[in-house]
DNA sequence: GTGCCCATGTAATCTGTTACATGATTAG
DNA sequence: CTAATCATGTAACAGATTACATGGGCAC
């Protein structure tokens, strides 16, 4: 999916979250950056290594990461936030045209069809997107209570849930 | 960003979203097609030629749109979905769980790095955001509120900045 | 040692982006 | 007629995906 537009000097939304990683991971291998993205819940990306390996080069060639070889058997990489990575994560962050684009959402893409579909194929896909969205809620909110809330996402990503429920529930009257 | 994930069978977003316009407005040419999306404030895609017209060969090679030639000085062709087409577009828009992902979201991602800002610079760039928020939600109101609401993911998007300014007035006493 | 997972990549492919090219139509 | 715009593409490129390859470390 889209996204992804090709820089115009600016970061991939993928670079700046890699920046982001690294910058409140301290430094790390790429294995460790990857693993955030498998991890993490966000499926907008696969963290695959064809991704997030040549990311990390592709930072570190433009100065706003720094490597450093690791001494040990593996030979792996260290990647620490360099002032110029930091800079430019900062204005990452703080594009706010680009933060409150509409992004790519495919719930809002497919509702607009939902009408045309019959009568009870609706009623039947309506009800297995509120089954999944609401075990979505139910892990998020498990997620949040415990001790270490993690990144606030999580907030975000249940409203966005809670957005859908709603849409649904006043449109379909399925809840 | 896209979120482009390729095709295990499965159509793409903007395959998906293409089959859609198809069956909305009935035959048509690759330019309206086009129009569609560059018209259309999703701001996910670009609605780019080099987009859109492979995207529309590639459902016509897969059987899911009929082209025909019309005899006109342009020489354009008309696409109309197939039954085959109509299968495929009922498939992406009932698959319930790609509808329910979270999506590729600007914003949730820079959320979680608001508070590695400074207290100032985290409080200007909330007001920046507020303030383009607002204007999205009155230029969607205007248009919503008109005789032809046209498709509804307008309601959703509308939801979606809602969500994110409430998001920015409860964490940051920001709206 | 053997098998399995951890960790680090590479290769081929796919799809969307920008930028350009080109012919038809319309406004002046 | 000329210029702008409509409409249809193509070309080069970038970034992400899957799938594969490979070597180290550990369990048994």
């Amino acid at each position: 999916m889209p996204q992804r537009k090709p820089r115009n000097g600016r970061l991939t939304e993928l670079e700046g979250a890699v920046l982001g990683v690294v910058r409140s991971e301290g430094p790390c291998t790429p294995y460790r950056v990857r693993r955030e993205f498998l991890v993490s819940r966000s499926s907008m990306w696969s963290g695959s290594a064809g991704a997030v390996y040549p990311a990390l080069r592709r930072l570190a060639a433009a100065g706003l990461l720094r490597a450093k070889r690791t001494e040990d058997s593996r030979k792996s990489i260290r990647y620490s936030l360099s002032p110029k990575g930091a800079a430019a994560f900062v204005s990452w962050v703080t594009d706010a045209p680009a933060a409150t684009g509409s992004g790519l959402d495919p719930f809002r893409y497919r509702a607009d069809a939902l009408d045309a579909l019959s009568p009870a194929q609706r009623k039947k896909v309506a009800r297995e997107m509120v089954r999944l969205l609401k075990r979505s809620c139910a892990e998020l909110e498990r997620l949040l209570s415990k001790p270490h809330p993690e990144p606030c996402g999580g907030e975000l990503e249940l409203a966005l849930h809670k957005t859908r429920l709603a849409w649904l529930e006043k449109r379909y009257g399925i809840g």
